[in-house]
DNA sequence: GATTAATGCAACAGCAATTGTTACATTAAT
DNA sequence: ATTAATGTAACAATTGCTGTTGCATTAATC
């Protein structure tokens, strides 16, 4: 795997998965279809769960499922549990001293926060199950 | 600076180009109002020439200066000519082996095509200008 | 022509984030 | 008791970006 894969594993687990919503799968097998470590996959969808997307159990017989159905579950949900925030402005400590420049630096800002806005309100159109389509 | 800071630079050194569009900066004077190097900023704005998007003049006297007009340069420009595709899919060499999984590869892939095209046709509805707003 | 002041570019160190990995405690079914 | 799973900590390796130095090139100015 390369850059940005957490949301790009999530979303491939999260599909995968829809196509069968009630089985329980391990963290060893969700890693071998993504040709990854186990360890990678429960740090990702363990926020996931932390988001209310997953469930897992521990012990024999353990292991992941959604926490709700696939139609319910938005592509705005996976990124905001991801906590990604791609459209980032920079550093926060970056404060300058000039006010016309402090102006202008806020304006910046807050177009990006829109920016990002608008791009969660995109994926909160489409669904994980619109993702895996009919098959 | 911290992360993401190409985006969040040429922004700033964009929209504070539009309030003076004729005056020619120095890669020092940039550097300074962006608290960083001016390496780092010949290295960005580089990026912003090659896209079309800002001239630079070499030797005495040389520097930086818009190359359009600001209510001509738009976010979706400044996004394009850094090439952050920020939205990616992870790696391109994970080619699932199972025709399944390929299939659903490339439906996520596809999904977030989508998702980065509509980020950017929002995008272009602002512009460097409007970014700056009137002061 | 020499000087000065700018970009362009290469090389490298440092840093931060991510990934991959090992190890082990905990938990629950068998 | 055994087995098989998650949860988590710790650490190495990798990656990407930033900051920095150094220098070649270029063009205006003296």
């Amino acid at each position: 795997m390369k850059r940005n894969s957490r949301l790009s594993l999530a979303l491939h687990t999260l599909s995968h998965m829809a196509g069968d919503p009630e089985r329980v799968r391990t963290s060893a097998d969700i890693a071998d279809h993504a040709g990854t470590n186990p360890v990678v996959v429960r740090r990702v969808l363990g926020r996931l769960r932390e988001a209310g997307l997953l469930n897992s159990e521990k012990g024999h017989a353990g292991g992941w499922k959604l926490a709700r159905s696939p139609q319910e579950i938005t592509l705005a949900d996976v990124y905001l549990a991801l906590d990604e925030s791609l459209i980032s402005t920079g550093s926060d400590e970056e404060v300058p001293s000039c006010s016309v420049e402090h102006a202008l630096h806020r304006r910046v800002t807050g177009v990006m926060k829109d920016i990002e806005q608008s791009l969660i309100e995109r994926l909160n159109e489409t669904t994980i199950s619109e993702v895996r389509g009919t098959e």
